[in-house]
RNA sequence: GCCCCCAUCGUCUAGUGGCCCAGGAUGCCAGGUUCUCAGCCUGGAGACUGGGGUUCAAAUCCCCAUGGGGGUACCA
């Protein structure tokens, strides 16, 4: 049986690395059928805190990692680390030392060559005479990293670490110490890390590192993790859209590569796009909703079709749950704002006024406004007037939206209704068309 | 400084000695579809870090150099 665990300490944010270390953990274990634990390594009391435990427990649960056992917290530990001390201090592996009036516990580092095989790399071998006699337990009682992890990975039967590769240069060390007591140690997987977009290690300036970050920019969690699962990892056969069922399948070790990865943003938008093209409306709803009301919109007030329509209609649109009130706003406001470019570009002049003129009063005689009709209305009035298509709907967009771009324009006025829209163009009629034309002959008789 | 790891298109990668004058994806460019944008379709440019070996044959194996990353804490 397999037994693999995920072991974050809570001094940061769960960033993109640590979610890949536990994904990679999480795929290992269900793919073999083992379990997945977690455990917080909490022995730095300066720089852990509840909130950053609270985070990285969140943010597993939202990337949809079920954990087995756990999270254990090693601060509630101390007395299993010191029976392990006691039993190294009297068989003389370990001794007492005191530095600057600091009494701790050191390991006898024995000086014999060590080497290790590791899963995804090759055989790493070290002068174990270069590493010296490190702290086990430190003069406020804590154990160190390497201690604490080694005495948890054998009490919970860890099979198989899988973590970072900066703990390469700690592993020896850790093996020493299961020699010493006696034990087996797990097999290693030294994973790549995820460098910034520039190549250097991921801080804070490399914009949104933490998985947080990316739920609230509007990124669906199975995107995130398909896109992180790629990250040093390939299911082979030139596949890269994989659910996390296929994942799980096909996932092994063996297909997870040795060079340090980039993260790239670009790609992790198109993986988004097109993992929001796949959910249903129902789904992509509710994943919108509270962006919606964080832009101020009162989603619950709004019908539920409509809406969902909205998001139908505009779903291959935004990359983004956020970025979808970006492009849908004038749907959700009675007024439009104007920019004066667009105005000057689109909505001026004699010709534009005159068939504006037309287009509403057209429309304020139909009483189907559904984007049929609405097709069959406006096609009919550019072949009396012998213009193409585009010559109206630009300006007709510009006038119901404020913007350039929309979705298809008999779905946008249709899902905007007949109020709205003759409302907007009754406006434009008004402010920005007025001066150019004959005075009372062409406002809306509406 | 010392130790360790790594090295294929801008980026993520496929590739485990011949199928590779290197495949896919993304991004970029061009064209098509078209009411704009997006999407979709078609095409294009774009890489084996360098140098030595080994071999009939090397992106694949070995060595060196270079570059990048990590470690060198009573942090994890």
């Amino acid at each position: 049986m397999i037994h693999v665990r995920f072991s974050p300490s809570p001094t940061g944010f769960l960033h993109v690395g640590g979610a890949r270390t536990a994904l990679y953990n999480w795929l290992f274990a269900r793919h073999h059928g083992g379990t997945f634990s977690l455990r917080i390594e909490d022995t730095d009391r300066q720089r852990s805190s509840q909130e950053f435990t609270e985070d990285i427990l969140e943010g597993i649960k939202w990337l949809g990692l079920d954990w087995d056992t756990g999270p254990i917290f090693q601060s509630q530990r101390l007395e299993l680390y010191n029976r392990y001390v006691e039993m190294l201090l009297s068989s003389d592996k370990a001794y007492h030392s005191e530095e600057e009036g600091k009494k701790a516990v050191r390991f006898r580092m024995p000086h014999d060559a060590l080497e290790f095989k590791d899963i995804i790399r090759s055989t790493i071998t070290f002068d174990a005479s270069l590493i010296e006699d490190f702290v086990l337990r430190k003069a406020d009682g804590f154990p160190t990293y390497n201690f604490a992890c080694m005495v948890d990975d054998a009490e919970m039967r860890i099979t198989h670490v899988i973590r970072g590769d900066d703990h390469i240069a700690n592993t020896p060390k850790q093996i020493a110490l299961y020699k010493a007591l006696g034990l087996e140690p797990p097999q290693f997987a030294h994973l790549p890390m995820i460098l910034g977009e520039d190549g250097t290690r991921l801080s804070k300036r490399h914009g949104a590192t933490a998985v947080k970050e990316y739920r609230d920019l509007g990124y669906l969690p199975d995107a995130l993790i398909n896109f992180i699962a790629l990250l040093g990892w390939s299911p082979g056969e030139d596949r890269e859209v994989v659910s996390r069922e296929e994942m799980v399948k096909c996932f092994t070790l063996e297909r997870v590569g040795s060079t340090s990865a980039r993260f790239n943003k670009t790609k992790l938008d198109w993986m988004n796009s097109l993992y929001i093209r796949q959910t249903p409306a129902g789904e992509l709803l509710r994943g919108l909703k509270p962006f919606l009301s964080s832009a101020g919109v009162d989603a619950e007030g709004l019908e539920e079709s409509w809406l969902k329509a909205l998001a139908e209609l505009y779903r291959e649109r935004f990359k983004t749950l956020q970025d979808f009130f970006l492009q849908t706003s004038f749907f959700f406001t009675e007024e439009v704002e104007y920019q004066p470019e667009v105005v000057d570009k689109f909505l001026k002049g004699e010709a534009l006024t005159g068939i504006l003129q037309e287009v509403y009063d057209e429309l304020s005689g139909l009483e189907d406004f559904r984007k049929e009709a609405l097709e069959g209305c406006l096609r009919r009035l550019v072949e009396r007037k012998h213009i193409g298509f585009g010559k109206l709907a630009q300006p007709l967009r510009v006038a119901i939206t404020g913007r350039t771009v929309s979705a298809g324009i008999f779905e946008t006025m249709e899902l905007l209704g007949k109020e709205k829209t003759l409302k907007r163009l009754s406006h434009c009629l008004h402010t920005f068309c007025k001066a150019e034309s004959s005075p009372e002959a062409n406002l809306p008789r509406a």
